[in-house]
DNA sequence: CACGAGTTGTTCGAATTTGAATCAATGGTT
DNA sequence: AACCATTGATTCAAATTCGAACAACTCGTG
């Protein structure tokens, strides 16, 4: 007895798709940045996401939630990044425990010495390819698969 | 100066969506398949490409391809899976230097134990998700983002 | 205050990945 | 036949990844 409901060609070729683009892409943005300012995809995601936080800093848990990295990869890469200056650690006042990843000016720098080497990368390869539609339902239907798994796994 | 076209909300929308079910959805499938039936993502990819191919055959090369390993990562798969029982290696007999992949009658059975967990696994996270508008998109989209990937590296 | 469950971040070992270097063999050209 | 640029696959060292185990701490409850 098999109860599997296999996936039709529609279903295939989407899923196909994802995958590929999803393996491909990740590989050729890695490359463009590690040539183009020496860093990786993981370190550049975690420059923005400091970036974009109030002060830029983040704590290392709110850091790893919604990353690709698990809680040991970030230890990992903050600690190359700390090395390297784009980030320092600071510990957090109220909760001996807790400890801040900073960005400092040489790793906002850093960040948009990067940015439009990679904006350009982006588009070129995905961004650019798509038709407007085809981006709303990127945004909403991959948004929504996105928040699922989050929650799921929260 | 700054001629860069930066992403305005809706391709910023979609650029993030992408990005983080990329990672999310791989991440959960790789476990999944773990616990499932003690295969990894990729070992699972090989298989599947092996049972599509006639004879159940390719060269590590052709295997290598449009995979989301690099050669070097598909001799140590290869060579693991080997061990496992799964696959075979046989030299191409009009060159010495080639090699054939060969799934195995265990590594094919194997394949077929886990691919309806796999399959559920898929629908629930991705295709199950999205509306066939949305399907459709991703199908035609994204396999544009791939082939001009694909050809542009090859 | 003492206890125990849950949280936070790091450390550790093992597995995996990559690119560069290597080795062997092919094919075309002279 | 000799040569040389390419190709096919592996080996190697280094970097990165993960989960499990760990240590330190917080907080609510008794």
């Amino acid at each position: 007895m098999d109860g599997t409901r296999w996936l039709d060609e529609r279903e295939m070729r989407a899923w196909r798709g994802f995958l590929a683009a999803s393996a491909l892409v990740n590989r050729h943005l890695d490359q463009q940045l590690k040539d183009d300012s020496g860093l990786s995809h993981p370190q550049y995601e975690i420059l923005v996401r400091l970036a974009a936080a109030p002060d830029g800093e983040l704590r290392m848990t709110e850091l790893a939630n919604g990353l690709i990295n698990s809680k040991s990869g970030l230890t990992y890469q903050v600690t190359q990044m700390e090395k390297a200056g784009l980030v320092r650690r600071r510990s957090c006042p109220s909760d001996v425990r807790g400890v801040f990843a900073v960005l400092t000016d040489a790793g906002r720098a850093r960040l948009e010495a990067a940015a439009p080497g990679h904006v350009t990368a982006v588009r070129e390869v995905l961004v650019d390819v798509l038709t407007p539609a085809q981006l709303d339902a990127l945004a909403d239907g991959l948004g929504e698969v996105s928040r699922r798994l989050r929650e799921q796994g929260g």
